[in-house]
DNA sequence: CGACGGCTGGCGGTTTTCCGACATCAAGCC
DNA sequence: GGCTTGATGTCGGAAAACCGCCAGCCGTCG
């Protein structure tokens, strides 16, 4: 065990509800970079989230207005600063996710040939898995190149429910 | 390749000779963290060391002028502010090294046992090596249960140089 | 005898290497 | 339609390798 630690980063987290249970933000130096459901696999340790202080604690307002408009129907793009920390690879895909239109979907193999890396489908579906900043950052919006839903970190059910909705499904 | 890094520790470095040659004096945040021969075993990269400053700035002077009165044969027990950087393991052996007095050597076997290990001599050889602070930090003052000198980082005849200064021997 | 040299086996922390597991997919072959 | 194979990046854990050791054992040689 090392004995020095970096403990520079100063993290903060919130709580707020949503139509797809209650959702863990957490901001690093006052910018987002983290948002997590209940149950997510490759969720980190709650203690990694720093001190929780309430919504109403700048960043979060301004995230949970947007949140909120999404979850009405009224908002298909988020305009948010974030902070996404991970390998140079996974934040190529991240990039790569932000562009995919609302209610549209790419496959794997797709995300991964427009990183020049048409092989590399199968480290495309491990990076979306790390996604941090889940529904903001649209990893539900890739699927199985024969249309298999294959997967969600937050639950293939929330996945195939935030794809329905974003198709336009109201009930 | 990761792609946020560690940043936060200012390092800076400067060099100044001795009768040993030239000594490389690291330190981090305003506190000596590393001393390095020309040619040393486990040296770090230059690249780590940070930029390079004059010998003038702090915290070398101090540095420089209890080295020097150590050369001279006036001191006997260094007095500076330390950051040692290391495993658990290494640091404890560490700490052992600074209180084996002047002109003395313990065995390896005799350090390990202190640390409540008596078989982790070999271990100790180990940690002894990756020594960051050489001289003041005194790893040299260790040496084989049959009296060998059995390696130092800077060199089996500096170690020997030194312990042969530290015994008295003015030629 | 005793001192000394060389071999051997076991010791323990750290580093390096290796392997499997995955939110895939296309091709090739039944 | 099914089943196998290979390419891909990251992570966690297992295993092995690396050593600034040391005690015990056995020779050899004065």
């Amino acid at each position: 065990m090392r004995s020095t630690m970096n403990v520079n980063t100063a993290k903060r987290h919130a709580v707020v509800e949503s139509p797809y249970g209650p959702l863990t933000l957490v901001a690093t130096d006052g910018v987002l970079s983290g948002l997590y459901m209940t149950g997510q696999r490759h969720r980190p340790a709650d203690e990694s989230f720093g001190e929780r202080v309430a919504a109403e604690e700048a960043p979060f307002p301004e995230v949970v207005r947007q949140l909120a408009a999404y979850f009405a129907g009224e908002l298909t793009a988020f305009d948010l600063p974030l902070r996404l920390e991970g390998t140079d690879f996974q934040r190529s895909v991240w990039d790569q996710l932000v562009r995919i239109p609302y209610g549209d979907t790419w496959s794997y193999g797709e995300l991964a040939a427009r990183l020049g890396k048409p092989n590399a489908s199968r480290a495309v579906g491990l990076a979306n898995g790390k996604n941090p900043v889940g529904i903001i950052v649209p990893c539900h919006r890739v699927i199985g190149a024969s249309g298999g839903m294959t997967g969600y970190g937050g639950g293939v059910d929330r996945k195939v429910r935030l794809l329905a909705f974003e198709a336009g499904d109201r009930d």
